[in-house]
DNA sequence: TGAATCAATCTAAAATATCGATAACAAAAT
DNA sequence: ATTTTGTTATCGATATTTTAGATTGATTCA
């Protein structure tokens, strides 16, 4: 069989296939120039392949470097997590850890959480980042976060998922809108023509938009809500209705705004809210423990 | 941060695990004994915990150690990927590989398609093993072997899994059953309560359970089949009926013994033959490759 | 007590990685 | 044309790491 490569060897090829300039994934290296050549020379030796295109001025990646690249990645990513799954063990719940949250869940959980956390566990720091799902899992492959927040559905091929509890959609609109009165609502375009939406990105769009069975919807005026809060300041000012997360109207979003909010008919269009990491991950103790406590915030209120 | 252990480091870990015991773990490594010693201490150094007890006259891994071990063999295991791909990249569908295949799935399906493999990538030499899903799957995550061909539903975590095409089940009995009359048989306690099954293990035992949707059956004296062979003889000398394969029936597996064969009633009762591999195979165009000559047979019969 | 087994340690050697300097080459600037 | 700039490959010297063999020390077993 052939010698495997060694660890340094597919660093030098991932800071190459960054930079595509020995010179400079050299100096990202921490090497000179010398010992990145001769490295990756000696790697396309061991690999029997060629991984890099040096033919005229520039530096490309061979269609099987790149392959390469995406498989060395992953080996020293779970290498990494070995190593610092061994340097927390001996003492679980403590350091640091990055957590990222979408805005559609952070307002309404992270306060309870943070200071639970905070309460239980006083040795753990954890940094926090609002941004986008896409994002997040982003920086998740990227080891630039432990962990993510998100709402299901979502495609999240070969990440590990751990589903916390359902948060139903209902419908908001103004007090005396003729949509919005009743017990249970339901879908009918009486409502869904007008239905307002976050912008491009937002999970919660995609699946306001499913729980409508519609792929798109005739925006007002072609305006979009960059969050939740300018959503609901939309509504009541007559712009239409929208579908909130439940979790949003009990924790009180819709202020003292003249509006009303009702829960949708069986079946009850809803996102499930979902803890994630690396299946690879080195932090799966605080990782259940975190998801244990979100569950059991949710579950007490 | 820590630095990371070596490839070498992680081998010398696993070759102590199987054996616990460090000169024969230094001798399956094709090193020294104190090679092996001053490389899992140096591993155990980077990572700043203890791997191994070494306390008394016996070596045994601590928790940590057990879980390192695991994380170990799967970043081997990727590196080894990586190698096997870029080593295969440049001459694909070419050396040896090994398909694992069920012994409900082996004898219908193989004559055919190992012929047309041969003809159609004459450089590939496919070794074959004829096993239990459990054991095959077992093989497949300890690289023992490359591709799998087995029955779903079954459960495969972290395996990559290729639905090919259903097969349904047919009930069988003597030609003069009551049962076996009609056109398509309906489930019914006059017949499910004679069913005749193949021993603990085979995954058809499971799918034929779960078609009749029940978890026991009252097995005639207790005795099952070790074959499908057996089976339908067991069936021929009267001692209940069976439900088999479409591909078995359609392969002629009843002979010319005095027996039926019939298709359940809808939702009649099926098994999905799909194809699976190490997700971080480094034989992909072969897996796609196979799995589709396996479909193409099947589509033509 | 003495022999046997086993892991740790020490030392010298062999193998490997690294650096700095330089070569070789192409493109851009003069 | 010639020089300058920017690039990667290569060479030789040095530093680091890995390894084997011999030895030690501890433990078990007869």
């Amino acid at each position: 069989m052939a010698a495997l490569p060694s660890l340094r060897q597919l660093r030098y090829l991932l800071a190459l296939a960054e930079h595509l300039n020995f010179t400079r994934a050299a100096e990202a290296s921490f090497v000179s120039q010398s010992t990145l050549s001769t490295g990756l020379k000696e790697l396309e030796a061991t690999l029997g392949v060629q991984l890099v295109e040096r033919d005229k001025q520039s530096v490309a990646l061979t269609a099987v470097g790149k392959e390469v690249v995406t498989r060395a990645s992953q080996v020293l990513a779970a290498a990494e997590d070995l190593s610092d799954f061994a340097s927390d063990a001996s003492r679980p719940m403590q350091g640091r850890l990055r957590l990222g949250v979408i805005p559609t869940i952070a307002p309404f959980v992270l306060p309870t959480v943070m200071s639970l956390l905070r309460e239980k566990f006083p040795l753990l720091e954890l940094g926090l980042r609002e941004d986008l799902t896409a994002h997040l899992l982003e920086r998740l492959r990227n080891r630039q976060l432990d962990f993510a927040l998100i709402a299901l559905p979502y495609d999240t091929p070969d990440l590990r998922v751990l589903p916390l509890y359902k948060d139903r959609f209902w419908l908001v609109g103004r007090e005396k809108d003729p949509a919005i009165q009743g017990r249970a609502i339901q879908l009918g375009s009486e409502w869904t023509e007008r239905l307002l939406l976050l912008e491009e990105g937002h999970c919660l769009r995609d699946h306001a938009l499913q729980a409508c069975q519609a792929t798109e919807v005739a925006s007002v005026d072609g305006i979009e809500a960059t969050s939740l809060l300018t959503l609901v300041q939309m509504v009541a000012s007559g712009m239409g209705v929208a579908l909130l997360p439940e979790m949003a109207i009990k924790s009180g979003v819709l202020g003292n705004l003249p509006l009303k909010s009702r829960p949708l008919a069986p079946p009850a269009p809803e996102r499930t809210i979902a803890l994630v990491t690396r299946s690879t991950s080195a932090h799966m103790v605080e990782f259940e423990a975190i998801a244990q406590l979100i569950s059991s915030v949710h579950r007490k209120k």
